[in-house]
Formats: C-alpha cells, sequence, structure tokens
DNA sequence: GTGAAAGCGCTAACAA
DNA sequence: TTGTTAGCGCTTTCAC
C-alpha cells in the first residue's frame, strides 16, 4: 500500500504539497498538481483514512441503528438514507441491536470512540443510562421516530395520530362501527399513545360510542394478537379489528384464518403504520413513507455534518399512504 | 477525552506502563497495574481504537454486505452473524448494496482502505472488476451463499439442490403431480441451477414426466411470478406451482387471488428457499437455518481474524426446514 | 519491571 | 506556491 510518503518521493514534492493534491487545495500550480495526480494514478495510492481521521478527529462512517433489521418498519428507512448519503464520501452501516440495549449502549459507546461523523438513531431508548450516553455524545444525530425530552438533536417523526386515525377511519368507511383495538404494552410510548388516540378520536368524530371493552393490549409481537384475536372473534358484534402494529395483525389473520375466516372479507383489519408491498394484499392501512423519512433524516445529518449551526428541526411527517385494498368497491 | 498521557501524568508512570496495562502485559506489577486501573476508572479513560488501529494495522469492525435488507433471506443471517461476534470486541456492521455492484465494489474498496477486520459478502458478484478487487483484498473473507472460482476465502453455502427436491417432493406429497415450475433470469446463477435441478430429479423419481412447457422464467421478483401465472392458471391440468424463490410464489398468489383461488386450498404453491415467519402461513418450502448460516460464517471469520491458518473450509449447509402447513394432514 | 524514543500516515500551522 | 516542523494517540523496540 504506496502512503504519501512514496509519492513524495517519487514526484520530488514534499508531503505536504501531496496532501494539498489530495485535499485540493487551490494554492497549487497546475504542473505539480499534475505530476502528484500521475504518480497517484499510477502506485494506486489512496489516502489512509484512518491516519487522517487521527487528526481530523472524524471517521466518514455514519451509523445507523435499528431495532430489528428483519423488520420493514427500520429497514426501509435505511434506503432512504443510503441513496441520500452515496456519493458524499460517507459510508453508511446498519447496526442491528434487536432492542438489546446493553448493545445500544455499547455501539453508541463505540460511535464516539471511533469518532463516527453522524448517528442516526431508530430505536428503542430506555434506560436513564442511554440517555445520559445521548446527552454527552459530542457528534451529529438525527433521531427517527424518537423523541427525547430537552434534545440537541434534529428529528424527524411520523404523525402517528393521523396514522391512527386515517385507518380507523378507512375501517369505518367500509362499514364497520364496532372495532377492536389492539394497542402496545407501554402505555408511555408516544407512539402507542397516539396511535390510540386517533383510534378513539375517529370513532368518536363518526358518532359512534368508544367501548373500552373491546380496546386491548399486546406485546406487538405476532403471538400477542393472535391471544387477543381469540376475545376478539368471541364477540360477534365486532366487524373489525385495527392494531398498533402489523406484526400483531398478522396475529390476529393468523388465529381467523383457523376460524375460517378470512381478512377483508369476513372481518376487517387495519394498522397503524406502513407495510411491506409484500404483506400489504390483505390489510388496510395508513402510514408515512418510510423511505422518505430515511431521506429526511440522512439529509439533516449531512448538513450538521457539515458544520451547520441552524436551529434544531423537528419535522413531522404526514400520512401519505392511506392503503385499502377494497377502497376500489366503493370508490 | 481523556488520553493516555493524561493517565502516564496522573500516575506518574510513562506512557508506555500505561499502554502495558491497558494491554495486559504481564510484566507489570501488580502495584503499577492497579495505580494506573485506579486512574483509568476514575478518569473514564477508554483507548482510541483509531490510534491503535494506526499501528495494528486493523479496525476491528467486521462489514457484513447484503444484496437487499428488505430481504429475510439476507437479514436474518445478519442476526446469526452478530450473536456469534457479540461480546469478541469485533463490531459486525451491514451495508446494504442494493444489488448495486458499483457500490459493492466501493465498500469493499472502503473496507480496504479502512482496513475493516473482516468481510462477510452475501451479494451477487458478477462483474470481472469485482472478481478482482476480492482477488487481491488482504483482510479475511468468509462467503455466503457464493462460490467464487478458485477462490481464497472460507465459505458456508446452502444445499439448494437439496432445497428443491425437498420441496418439490413436498408437493408431490400434497397430491400434485403436475407442477410448473419458475426458476431465476440467470442460467448460469448456480443456485438457480441446482435449485431447478433438484426439482426436475424429485419429479423424474417420483416416476412423473418432466414438461419443459410448465417450465418458466422469472426475475425473482412478484412483478414476474404474477405474469408467469397467467400462464399457469390457464392451464387446469396444473395443480401446484414451484417457484425459485419467495417473491414469485407471492406473485403467483397475487394473480391466482385476482382469480378468486387460495393457496393450499385451490392450489399448492412453493419455493426452495426458507420464508419468514410472517410469510410461511400458506406455502411450502425447504430450505437452511439462515440464522444458523450467519452465525456459522461468524465463527469462521472469528478464526481468521485471530491467524488461524487452518486450510479453507468450503461447509455446504443442508436443508433443515421443510415447512408444510398442510402437512398435518397427513400425517 | 519500567522508561525513552521512534514512528504509524496523515494534516496543519508556520516559514520561506 | 512550496517545504519544514510538529503532532494526533497509540504501540513497540531497545535500553536500563
Amino acid at each position: 500500500m504506496p502512503t504519501i510518503k512514496e509519492i513524495s518521493a517519487i514526484t520530488g514534492v514534499s508531503k505536504s504539497t501531496v496532501s494539498r493534491v489530495i485535499n485540493n487545495d487551490p494554492k497549487v500550480s497546475e504542473k505539480t498538481r499534475r505530476l502528484v495526480l500521475d504518480a497517484i494514478q499510477e502506485t494506486k495510492y489512496t489516502p489512509n483514512i484512518i491516519a487522517r481521521s487521527m487528526i481530523t478527529g472524524k471517521l466518514p462512517i455514519v451509523l445507523i441503528i435499528v431495532g430489528d433489521i428483519l423488520s420493514y418498519h427500520f429497514a426501509k428507512p435505511v434506503v432512504g438514507i443510503e441513496r441520500v448519503l452515496s456519493d458524499t464520501g460517507y459510508m453508511p452501516v446498519v447496526y442491528n441491536s434487536m432492542y438489546d440495549e446493553d448493545k445500544e449502549q455499547a455501539f453508541l459507546d463505540m460511535a464516539k470512540q471511533f469518532k463516527f461523523a453522524g448517528v442516526i438513531p431508530m430505536t428503542a431508548i430506555g434506560s436513564e443510562q442511554l440517555a445520559r450516553t445521548f446527552h454527552d455524545i459530542d457528534i451529529p444525530v438525527v433521531l427517527i421516530n424518537k423523541k427525547i425530552k430537552r434534545s440537541r438533536f434534529d428529528a424527524v417523526i411520523a404523525d402517528e395520530y393521523e396514522a391512527g386515525y386515517l385507518v380507523t377511519t378507512e375501517l369505518i368507511r367500509c362499514g364497520s362501527h364496532r372495532i377492536a383495538y389492539i394497542s402496545g404494552p407501554n402505555i408511555n410510548s408516544r407512539i402507542n399513545r397516539e396511535r390510540e388516540q386517533g383510534y378513539r378520536d375517529a370513532i368518536i368524530e363518526q358518532g359512534f360510542p368508544i367501548d373500552e371493552n373491546i380496546i386491548f393490549k399486546g406485546n406487538l409481537d405476532i403471538a400477542s394478537g393472535y391471544e387477543a384475536a381469540k376475545k376478539i372473534f368471541s364477540d360477534p358484534s365486532i366487524t373489525a379489528v385495527c392494531t398498533n402494529n402489523y406484526l400483531m395483525a398478522a396475529g390476529v389473520n393468523q388465529y381467523a384464518a383457523e376460524l375460517g375466516k378470512r381478512p377483508l372479507e369476513n372481518y376487517d383489519i387495519g394498522c397503524c403504520e406502513t407495510v411491506s408491498e409484500l404483506n400489504s394484499g390483505d390489510i388496510i392501512y395508513a402510514g408515512p413513507d418510510l423511505q422518505l423519512i430515511g431521506e429526511k433524516a440522512a439529509e439533516l445529518l449531512l448538513k450538521r455534518m457539515q458544520g451547520s449551526k441552524e436551529p434544531l428541526q423537528n419535522i413531522t411527517f404526514a400520512v401519505e399512504n392511506v392503503h385499502n385494498p377494497k377502497a376500489a368497491a366503493f370508490v
């Protein structure tokens, strides 16, 4: 691996001048620039980024932390981030925490230690410890779908209330007025709260009553949707189910299938987040464009990494997709 | 951020000794070790990995390159890799190429430049250029599901033939003997070839004829499965479809749904790869345990990163999962 | 068992 | 416009 020193030796110019050429310093004569550039070409020299980062104090790597790489919800924004970051010289890489806070902690520490250029966390922040790590992090951060109290970071968040409201409205439009709801486990979760509130408001606004007995609580996984479905389908007056997330809806469908019931045929089913193309065939949903969210976050991060001192941005994404496979029937 | 220098100043010992303590050099007296360790604790000192890597020439990062982060096929092994690498001091990160060879090339170059400790590519290698990059890469590499001619790397690959054979056998077991097949676009692809051969052999072994007219070619995406399905369902003698990958099977199901046909009810459907839990409800498949593949690859890589000079390993993974939701009916 | 000194490859003043 | 010097934080001889 050739170094700046060898280039210097070959061309006869000093290491500094070679460095200047590499970094496009304008005050280098065209002649020496050519000379150096030629030598670089011949030797296939590439600058040692590690050595450089020792001085600049930054490694041009952007760390994206996701809670679950297997989930569309996390994976899709990554595609957006990568789109924006490609050709900027920054290297976006993904770390998958599987919701393990200790691992997130460890990676955040690493990001600091490695002096990564930026971090985009899309993950659950819970513990005090983790909050503290965020508090005294000294590299640019853009949060996705996460609000930290008194945060110093830009954030891009989805309008969860609107998602809950719109999907429920759609369910009503399909003819239901007794719609069960399966929420997440954590009452304090903003996302959970807002989605449920959207559901409630939609029902009330359409002039129907809220029945607290058909609002259930799940763990956001398939199994808990399945469990809740047992109770839901024992009440024949319920004609539709709205779930916080897709996984629980899948659980509901699973139980329904065992009963010989088909989604969007024998009952309506909806959820408050964007569903992958692969699974959206028989579910109603409302949610943001996940790729766009990633793109926006990357744009904000890019500005910060380039030194922007603009005031904090807190962007709320409207629901772009209201997906209803049955819509054709009554449009 | 405290440095080795400050620890040296606080304790009164030299930088070298501090370095020795950090690196567990045995020839340090218990007394000074304690002294230094205490100072490290107090100041919350952590060694600067970048500076260290300038000397050792390696950054303890393992790069996993995947073709499509949205695909279970790529994402699941990542979970396995991370499981093995956790607590080894190596930092596994994922890069998603979206099948873009230029990007893969760029990342491979970066991995070299950054002196990453290792690379696990799970992606399509095509161009001469990319092959050359692999040829003169100087860091440990373990390939997943990829064979490179005269490769210098360990590899973990799935038994594609067996997958094709077993899923077809299962389809036959369900009562079909006229089974359409949808292959991938590339005849030269090993995976494509072997899966199809498995299909052919299973049919022949059960004493049925191969009909070349019901073997179609797709692009591995939903749309091409959908297109092929148009022809398939125009032939009522066909009672089952076997596809190379899951996406095309989803396309078949999509078209079938428009016809009012239900999978595993009005026709049987299978594919030659492991399907995510989320989507395996109404499809038959055979495939390896994807997480295990990731784990095995990470184990091999770990050994190499630790300097092992064992002979090359080329591990073929047997099909661990044969999934048939209808099986209960006749077991 | 410990310290001094050199140096990894690069950038960033400061001179010239 | 170019070269010289110092130094980023660490490891690693080589003495003592």
